[in-house]
DNA sequence: CTGTTAGCGCATTCAC
DNA sequence: GTGAATGCGCTAACAG
């Protein structure tokens, strides 16, 4: 950039002087034009085009304690299940005027701490973490900062404020159910090595009633590390009827790996993932999977944010938004060919 | 949140008095160390930890001029292709002690404007933008913000300032190129509707020197549009004999419309993809598809908005990071078994 | 409807 | 090394 063309900013200060009218006229004319003549109003308007003026939030934050930014803490940007849920968050925040700050904290307790009171450091209006917060220092922080939090993607006995989220539990659970109705007792988990995953295989274990081989991959899982795991698990138990896998890209890759084995899906080997990645409906098979609206978490945890930050009682603080079980052709689902689809939406 | 716990976060101030110094020498305790003796600094650490005492970085903003927050613009968050580069952002900013603002711009100009003018009102240290800034009005305020912009993933010859990519008509050009090189000559082409995707097909065509069939599927592309788009090219040419296709996301819909009819791959139909994404090499076939360095390109954007930020000067404003065709299974490529992998470090 | 006064919490500039 | 004063750009509270 020429430093020549770095003219310093018009303030509002400009903005008044060439409308002829006050500061905090010129103020209200912006922020608050009910309080201001519409005559008044269009000379201001007029005045900022003219000077170009682009308010400046942080010294407006610094008065009005309103910074109009969100914290968004996701364990990796990377991880695809998220996706949706932090794009109806931001696509939502900025529709009620609110940007998102994001914020990686990993999957370790110090840096999630550290994390939390950079991000404190600018007074947001909001925290939305995926997951729960997990270092009891950083809940109690929070707490005590007195800013709406809403965690997420998770259930809590104990939230540190706000959760919008569904049973790991009873997930893994359901799953399990589904395998045994299907009349399958050769079982395998595939599973990435991060808490809900964790807490999806305990459920998942508690309604086979017996331990279960397992091939525990590192997260974030992938395809790749789908592949390993079916080969794990079929060294343990070649015999394996049916495979649960904790993302719907890890199930990519067992599918994968069974196929280059010679297996037939759902014959030889019935697989589940979680997710329903916008893949899993489409691949050949089709993958049956579980059904997280993530989208809907997002929205929701900005209308919370928003209601909370508008001194609004937030009726319902804690919702559990469900999951349901998409019955595919990995399991023996309907055959009909799901085929090609039109774009989805947003 | 129980107002209750709500007590007035401590300010710099409530410090000083704890530790029994002036205002400014706390300030300087914690922000400017070497300027303070050791015991002070000891003393003042004590009192932050006692006051449970957290900057506020819009108040210091203000008067410093730096507000530590640099914008991150993406068309939309779910645009799979860009994810490595905001996650190595983000995490290189982090380490120098900035935070990213994550903005959608969508594809549309009038938003980006709207946007932009929101981002710059949080007076950010610097600007990231994947793609260019295609609308004049956006570029003109940009220059006169006096921000520093990086423009990514793309080349131009007017960039607003500073600029990180690869020349998206030499990739069309360089797969048109390995394609004739192959012998194939009735080709295809499936592709999003997005600028760079155009850039690459027309480079693509001037390689061929003629027209291609082509499907074009709106932006942002997936593997039930590539289905789509494979049904649509062999409309057009029964005979089709490879297809290049704009995202590894279409090329695996391609791969599996194709094997749904019982084609075979490579005899029946080649495919190339692009972006080199992390199931590309461990599909059944692998995926040949182009490869480009998207966390480096995050680095370097950090790199150069931090190093601007320092005032120091910047010996490449215009960095081309290049790309490569990744030859695999799909077209043909070495049909040793990829397997299984370690996970990816990061 | 409009203006005046007084800060928000901190860092820069000068003094000592 | 430390400190006192000043103001960053804006808005909340009170006047008129």
């Amino acid at each position: 950039m020429p430093p020549s063309l770095a003219t310093k900013a018009a303030t509002l200060h400009d903005v008044a002087r060439e409308a002829g009218v006050s500061l905090i006229t010129a103020s209200r004319a912006l922020g608050n034009p009910s309080l201001v003549s519409e005559k008044t109003i269009e000379r201001v308007q007029k005045a900022v085009e003219a000077t170009g003026y682009i308010p400046n939030l942080l010294a407006g934050g610094l008065k009005s304690r309103r910074s109009l930014l969100v914290v968004g803490l996701v364990p990796a940007i990377s991880v695809a299940q998220f996706l949706p849920t932090v794009q109806a968050l931001t696509e939502a925040l900025d529709a009620a005027g609110y940007q998102l700050i994001l914020g990686q904290s990993g999957y370790d307790h110090a840096r999630e701490e550290k994390l939390l009171n950079t991000m404190i450091s600018r007074r947001p209006d909001g925290i939305v973490v995926t997951g729960l917060v997990h270092s009891p220092v950083a809940r109690e922080r929070l707490r005590r900062a007195g800013i709406p939090v809403v965690e997420t993607w998770d259930l809590s006995d104990h939230p540190v404020d706000m959760l919008v989220g569904f049973s790991h539990l009873k997930v893994g659970s359901a799953i399990a159910g589904y395998f045994l109705g299907k009349g399958w007792q050769r079982l395998g988990i595939a599973t990435g090595d991060d808490h809900r995953a964790s807490v999806r295989r305990e459920g998942f274990l508690a309604t086979v009633g017996r331990e279960v081989p397992t091939a525990v991959v590192p997260a974030p899982s992938s395809l790749a590390l789908g592949r390993l795991a079916l080969a794990e698990l079929l060294e343990k138990d070649p015999a394996t009827e049916a495979v649960y896998c904790s993302s719907d890209q890890l199930a990519q890759g067992v599918l994968v790996e069974a196929q280059a084995r010679g297996l037939r899906i759902p014959q030889d080997l019935a697989v589940c993932g979680f997710g329903d990645a916008d893949f899993a409906a489409h691949m050949q098979p089709s993958l049956t999977t579980v059904h997280v609206d993530g989208a809907a978490i997002g929205r929701l945890a900005a209308q919370l944010i928003v209601e909370r930050c508008r001194g609004q009682t937030v009726a319902q603080p804690v919702v559990d938004v469900g999951f349901r079980i998409v019955e595919r052709q990995s399991t023996g689902g309907p055959s009909v060919k799901t085929g090609p689809m039109p774009p989805k939406g947003s």
